[in-house]
DNA sequence: TATGAATGAGACTTCATTCAT
DNA sequence: TATGAATGAAGTCTCATTCAT
């Protein structure tokens, strides 16, 4: 089966390309990691640069496919956030040396013929805006840039991940990630969310002001069950 | 005198590294726009890497010499922020090239031999760490965690610049970034400065709580002639 | 075949070495005179270094079975010494320009890697030391120590054939050679035979000693078929 | 005074070449080692070969001049090896960084400009060679071929000193030095002494022949005031 | 005479890619 | 489809030598 050899090479990349960087990975240690020669990766690729394109490129995919699937659901903003970063960050847990690669690689000067690896952040942020965008339409958070606001969101969500895969070290701080899905957020509910909407949950007893009656705290990241088919 | 030559290839350095890459570009086109031969780069560094360090180096320098600056000055965390975000933007707009190679080979897997390139994001991360701590005595914020607080301040502003620069293209989005100073401080203080402090810049007329007599708005962003002189 | 490229590049590489030396040949050049890219060079070894290390291996190789071959006849140590010559000189006197580089480059400070260079002159010192040890024990030789004698010895053929080879000229004294063969063996024999058996080659009317009956001039050099095998 | 400058880049060149090797010596660590810049070298010298070349100049001018100091005297052919050896002995261990050079070095294809390398190991034996004509012309020594005589002993003589030296190690073994003088002369004189003349050291009582009245043991190497004039 | 920064040709080695089997 | 030996362009770095000061 040809996707079976491709996806063994993607792997291998994988390992590699995190192992010693894209530059110094060679082909050759990509196939003696696949268990095949040099020649069966031009097979099933144009060329190195092609399959690292495949890598970000099936990343992508997931994670549109994701976010489409968002899109679809009637869901806050910040279920919307919450959701994305937890599956975001699972894949992380799952495979982190693809995400180190996601972000080392992301923004090198590649040939034209790696266009995906363009793509990657554009499309996120993509989406990302649309959902500032109608969050603003349907009155949820306050007034803001939404263009700006997406890129903020994204920017600090990569050095969370940067700084748990930590230098190019075999570890994962996991520890980290779980505090930052927690605390993220929250930040986002204090910084976006409506005034007279957004509970403080520091300070449940609500000391300046009272909750209205009928008012829920709204958990900004919990179970959904009907997105993880979603994931591979 | 020697430091002329350093320094040149070093301005040369930037503009190769910004245009082609690190791993694309060569010695022979940096010698050539510095107007010296291959030889005199080795006279002045040890390797192409060197330089690529020396770079990291000089404006890591530029940065930690602002920040102990602002530390030893009696300012709010806002206004440190706000001075370094300042200072640290004018810097892109001043040098977009170098700004860019900053960002792109930050992540890169490099030779033990520049560690200032891994020293770079960990410094300045240290500095806003310590901000956050300070400010968390002086109970100028809400109860957070320091080091995630100031992992996320410097993804968000770093993607920021990132978009800026553009990918890879030559122009700078100054709008972008000058719409980003604006509104960066504005959703600092509203994701961590603390509810009965902070003064909502969006309903100036504090609608839910009374001005304090004699307390005035903070702008989070204000000329402070006494720190220009930190920049060289 | 992987042997036949690799033996094609060692070829090409005494060639190379021999007409401008170690350090002045080129990689580039070995290759054109091997007839195949420099890139495949690397393919058979590690460095250009490594290649002189191969060339001098196989000749110790050679070498060392010989010695091994003859330490296992019940041979006169006249006979040994003779023997090895003769294979010694007749390996020159087939290809002088490899012969030329054993002796010119053996005592160049290598790399650790090229080990084999180094052990090129102490497996076979310590061949010849046996030689003596054993003659001495069976009372073959005069006393002496046998380390001192298996070094004269060694020097005294290595300036032959570095004489012989000429002073990087082309071609090779092969009268002197020749000579030489003929004459060291009875000069040894004077300088180590035990006075009592030694027969004088000059004087063989023995003016000063009646040969006994039965004694027969042993010839130190003679054509001994069944090691001619020993050689490839 | 220039022959001041000259003589400690000299001094400076053979420790280096020692240490490194005449190739991978560089001309900037001589110059620092000689604390002096690379162009003073160039004012003393026309090249770094030429530098080598001058070692091997002053060396073989003290070896000249001692062998021609030798020639004038009217000693007996083993009484003019054994002060040579001597003499070339108490240079090694005067200087065994030298000694390595001199060894080292001799065998490498060199420029034409460094004829003097070429013509050290020529000039020493055409004494030696002049010396055995010399003896055999008196009937010193027994029928022997003079050039190929000469080249035997100097071969062992050189394979001792190089052995003695070490694989470019730090020390110089003293005591093989030591053997190897006073065992040589004993096997050059069994090796090339006329039988009736040569006294058999082992056997000091004469076993197979008595000894003529008058005859007097002639020690190999006595000391020679008037020739230790001739070392610098 | 001394300096030492500048030079630049040229060396070794790497490695993505090809193609005959 | 799989192989892997062969390719050769290209890159980094060295270092003997020069020459203006």
């Amino acid at each position: 089966m040809k996707s079976d050899k491709r996806e063994i090479i993607r792997q291998s990349a994988i390992k590699i390309f995190y192992a010693e960087g894209f530059h110094q990975a060679t082909t050759d240690r990509i196939a003696a990691e696949a268990g095949v020669s040099v020649g069966t990766i031009y097979n099933y690729f144009r060329s190195k640069e092609d399959v690292l394109g495949y890598i970000f490129q099936v990343e992508l995919e997931k994670r549109v496919r994701y976010l489409e699937g968002l899109q679809k659901q009637d869901l806050s903003i910040a279920d919307k956030f919450g959701g994305f970063l937890a599956m975001h960050f699972a894949q992380v847990k799952e495979d982190p040396a693809l995400a180190s690669i996601l972000i080392r690689e992301r923004n090198l000067p590649h040939k034209r013929s790696v266009a995906v690896i363009e793509d990657f952040q554009a499309r996120i942020l993509e989406h990302f805006e649309g959902m500032f965008e109608e969050a603003l339409k349907k009155q949820e958070i306050r007034p803001c840039n939404p263009k700006l606001a997406a890129l903020l969101v994204f920017g600090a969500m990569e050095a969370v991940i940067s700084r748990a895969l930590g230098k190019g070290a075999g570890g994962l701080d996991r520890g980290f990630l779980e505090d930052a899905a927690r605390e993220i957020p929250m930040l986002l509910f204090r910084a976006f969310g409506l005034p007279d909407l957004g509970p403080d949950p520091d300070q449940p007893d609500g000391r300046d002001r009272q909750a209205q009656p009928g008012e829920e705290a709204q958990p900004v990241h919990q179970a959904r069950p009907e997105m993880d088919i979603l994931l591979d």
